[in-house]
RNA sequence: GGGCUCGUGGUCUAGGGGUUAUGACGUUGCCCUUACGAGGCAAAGGUCGGGAGUUCGAAUCUCCCCGAGCCCA
């Protein structure tokens, strides 16, 4: 038999799916399984995190399908967004600016469907299941048209605002940024001491002064912002702060006068132990700025130049304009000194700009008043594994700010508003407008209904997440079919990674409750990362990428496929080849044991009488089979791999096959046949959703004719066939002295088939003619003779711990050294006594374990002897 | 700095109070056995990141420290 050729198989088998169609959701038939599959990202080709996340959803999809469910898997992709159009810019070395709105929008859809039609190959490649009849893309205007009727829902219900605020904003790509945008990095900066002169020369401890007056020093790592300063902060238990407190202070450079406050929140640590606060430096200055209620002051514009409120610096960069301040403060004598710091840097999560806050007009979806809601919705939801929740929750319960729903970008959905140019009225479109495009389609009115002015269309879009915390409603036909909505929502499982719990998933949850007052899904799944063989994250720049379809090239799907499944669930996981070469040595066992099973049938066979190892092996394989189901149930894919694995491994292939080999080649016993199929078909299903491409090539090349089913992925899933104690405990014994007797031959460099003469065996055992037939063995003799030289007791330390508490110590030390004659009084008297610490202490049979030894070199399975004769 | 998670033979991994720590890859030795040499059998190799504590008993629980990942500040 030739070894398992998978490239071949696979390709075979991804050309016939297609063909097949097998994954059809029907609309109406129940029961339904609903995914909310993850819309990858339209920017290129799959990654091998990808890869293993989407294979991890494929498992729940063919298992759920086997147990016979209406799957719904949808094939899609996110299409909105800066990335793409970044790649775009890049590509053709453009700006978005530096050509028509509407072309560059354009070239940003055709960029997209040329990673779609290749990232749909890779996926039908991996053997992903996804139904291509439901397919969709997040820029499509069906899709916006949702993103855009829910915004009118959520404006009239009010939870919708514009307002003056600082945001995060990029510089570079000129927009606003959601937290979830900036990136923070470590970088090297100058921290410059300046002198602040008091407004009113003074005296006290710990307060500096020289010719021009009194002064505090400040340390400071943007000293261009000096303009904006509002108020200084000194730590109440700074010596000088008795003296500073209520005073006020001078701004170098520009004369303001600015008074001092003490505030615990002051880092005594840092720079000089005073600092000056300018509202919009940080995040943190505007915490101060709502505490204090201070002015909102901002000096740096949307192209990070610096604007009239920094006087003579104005039109500089800011880079330029520190530098040209620094000098200025130099020169004036106010510099003190400069010093090296590392600092953490919020920076542009795609140009890498430093971001800056600044006082832009926004969209805002309020948050804040919903958390309490959000968690008690989120917790209604089943989360795998279970601790994501926390996160979630911690996230909830740190929110300051509402959402920022605004971008100011072009690749996105239009905010479909419309704005009246004299005073500002806000036109919402009609929801029987959607999808429109406020900056080329008409108003529903004509004028200002307020003033008469005239109206101009929104140039903002949305931030993507608006239409990516949508998925489920538009994957339950939401505003599109409400009797469909009201049969699928909310949908069965949210597979995700745990990176966007606090954008994607809270985002989503959020959303969908604001508009339907439900939960969106029952259950999540949340996925760790597949970090690179060496253990740190993949970076094209770090060298340690691996490409999918280079290993699909090398060691063809399934393989891979069998690295996603023993990956845990939920944590980070290093690639690792080497389970790859073990997935292959598996699908090479699996194809050989059905080969086996598909060459010894000639037809279904009838159950007939079964033999003990076959009631053996049939209710260890119905065990395996309601575990390995409870495992699917908690996408626990990892442990369900590993006890198929081992069952078809080492209790079926190494054992049952090897005892019924004799009763299949000697005659053609049908209890062994039913046996083999059952197995063999059953572990063909249970492989299905893991390995798909050589189950379905074993389905049909043995099993298929017998069935009938059109693939072993519109099959059923396996249930158990009998329960059978006894039996299992007496095929353990058999399985047990037959190994240990095949071991024997393998160590006498004896062929396994070649014939004994005579075995003896110590004990009672059943099974006389399986030994016999699988190990050849001419004459088995059972014998009753105690062959046993020595009885020793062990302890058991589960037993006596809990019962003799502080005394166990001791009762296990003389347990261990007389073993011997504690085992002989056991079987005498029934206890066992001695004098510990001057008390007599009595031990039951129950505390200890009897293991039995011969000096005789006899093979021993338990506390069974064989003798071996050649 | 915070929340969550992880740290077990050379490498990766199971185990989440019972003392003899699971398995895989790799390594070594033996075996051409009619499903499989991509196999079978056997062996070597770890005291469970470090420290302190709780307990009769700790890889497993608690605390502190060190290191890694994700998210946030």
């Amino acid at each position: 038999m030739s070894a398992y050729n998978a490239i071949e198989t696979e390709k075979k088998w991804q050309k016939k799916w297609k063909e097949m169609q097998i994954y059809r959701f029907e609309p109406g038939r129940q029961p339904v399984y609903s995914i909310d599959n993850p819309p990858r990202y339209a920017s290129g080709a799959l990654h091998i995190g990808h890869a293993v996340h989407y294979t991890h959803i494929d498992f729940a999809a063919r298992y759920k399908r086997m147990r016979g469910f209406n799957v719904l898997f949808p094939l899609c992709f996110d299409v909105n967004g800066i990335p793409i159009e970044e790649r775009v810019e890049r590509k053709y070395g453009i700006t978005r600016k530096d050509i028509d709105r509407h072309e560059f929008i354009k070239r940003c859809e055709k960029f997209a469907d040329e990673n779609i039609d290749e990232m749909i190959h890779q996926f039908m490649v991996l053997g992903e299941s996804m139904d291509e009849s439901i397919f969709y893309r997040t820029d499509a205007h069906y899709y916006r048209r949702l993103t855009q009727i829910s915004f009118i829902r959520l404006y009239k219900k009010g939870y919708i605002y514009k307002g003056e605020f600082p945001v995060n904003w990029c510089p570079r790509c000129m927009t606003a940024m959601a937290d979830a945008e900036i990136e923070h990095v470590e970088r090297g900066t100058k921290l410059n001491t300046i002198k602040f002169y008091l407004a009113e020369d003074m005296e006290g401890k710990g307060i500096k002064r020289d010719e021009r007056g009194a002064y505090i020093e400040i340390a400071t790592t943007r000293p261009e912002m000096l303009s904006t300063c509002q108020i200084v902060a000194i730590h109440p238990d700074n010596e000088r702060a008795p003296y500073l407190a209520g005073k006020e202070v001078v701004v170098p450079l520009y004369g303001k006068k600015v008074r001092i406050v003490e505030d615990e929140n002051v880092d005594p640590e840092f720079g000089t132990g005073v600092v000056m606060i300018c509202t919009i430096g940080d995040k943190e200055d505007l915490e101060w700025a709502m505490k204090y209620d201070l002015p909102l002051e901002i000096c740096i514009n949307e192209d990070g130049t610096m604007n009239e409120i920094a006087g003579k610096y104005q039109g500089m960069k800011v880079e330029d304009a520190r530098k040209a301040i620094i000098e200025d403060l130099e020169k004036e004598k106010y510099l003190v000194k400069q010093e090296t710091l590392q600092q953490s840097v919020g920076v542009c999560w795609r140009c890498k700009t430093p971001t800056e806050f600044i006082q832009a007009e926004q969209w805002f979806l309020k948050i804040l008043p919903f958390k309490k809601e959000i968690l008690k919705v989120a917790k209604e939801m089943k989360w795998f594994p279970d601790y994501m929740f926390k996160r979630l929750e911690e996230w909830v319960n740190s929110l300051r700010w509402d959402w920022v729903i605004s971008r100011q970008r072009y690749f996105a959905t239009p905010i479909p508003v419309w704005e009246c140019k004299e005073c500002g009225e806000v036109v919402l479109a009609e929801e029987e407008q959607c999808y429109v495009d406020p900056t080329v389609d008409s108003p529903p009115v004509e004028k200002c209904p307020k003033c008469g002015g005239e109206l101009k269309g929104s140039e903002d879009v949305f931030d993507t997440w608006m239409d990516s915390s949508i998925t489920p409603l538009y994957n339950t036909f939401w505003e599109r079919d409400e009797e469909l909505f009201k049969k699928l929502y909310p949908m069965s499982l949210r597979p995700q990674a745990h990176d966007i719990i606090r954008t994607w998933a809270f985002y989503t949850i959020l959303r969908c409750f604001l508009l339907t007052d439900e939960k969106p899904f029952e259950e999540l799944m949340i996925d760790g990362f597949i970090l690179a063989p060496d253990g740190k994250p993949m970076h094209t720049s770090l060298g340690n990428v691996v490409d999918p379809l280079e290993i699909i090239e090398e060691y063809g799907s399934d393989a891979l496929r069998y690295y996603a499944a023993t990956c845990k669930l939920g944590e980070d996981n290093p690639f690792r080849f080497k389970d790859l070469v073990r997935g292959t040595r598996l699908m090479n066992k699996l194809w050989n044991v059905e080969n086996f099973i598909g060459k010894v049938l000639n037809e279904k066979p009838e159950k007939g009488n079964l033999h003990l190892m076959d009631r053996w092996i049939l209710s260890k394989y119905s065990s395996l089979v309601e575990r390995v189901s409870a495992h699917m149930e908690n996408y626990n894919f990892s442990d369900a791999m590993k006890e198929i694995e081992y069952f078809l491994w080492h209790e079926f292939a190494d054992h049952y096959i090897e005892m019924v080999k004799h009763r299949i080649y000697d005659k053609k016993d049908e209890g062994a046949l039913y046996t083999l199929y059952a197995i063999g078909l059953g572990m063909a299903k249970m492989f299905a959703p893991f390995l798909p491409f050589i189950t379905e090539e074993i389905y049909h090349t043995i099993y298929k004719n017998f069935e009938g089913e059109k693939s072993i992925h519109v099959s059923s899933w396996p249930t158990p066939v009998l329960v059978d104690e006894e039996a299992e405990r007496e095929g353990e014994v058999i399985k047990e002295v037959v190994a240990r007797i095949r071991e024997w031959k393998g160590k006498q460099g004896m062929p396994l088939n070649e014939e004994i003469s005579r075995v003896i065996i110590y004990g009672r055992v059943s099974g006389e003619d399986i030994i016999k037939g699988t190990l050849k063995i001419k004459e088995l003799v059972f014998s009753d003779e105690k062959i046993s030289r020595k009885r020793i007791a062990l302890p058991d330390y589960s037993k006596i711990g809990p019962h003799f508490r502080e005394k166990s110590k001791g009762i296990i030390e003389e347990i261990k050294k007389n073993g011997e004659k504690v085992a002989a009084e056991m079987e005498e008297k029934g206890h066992y006594s001695f004098i510990l610490d001057g008390d007599e202490i009595v031990i039951d049979k129950e505390f200890v374990r009897i293991e039995e030894e011969t000096d005789e070199n006899l093979l021993k399975a338990g506390n069974i002897f064989i003798r071996v004769e050649k």
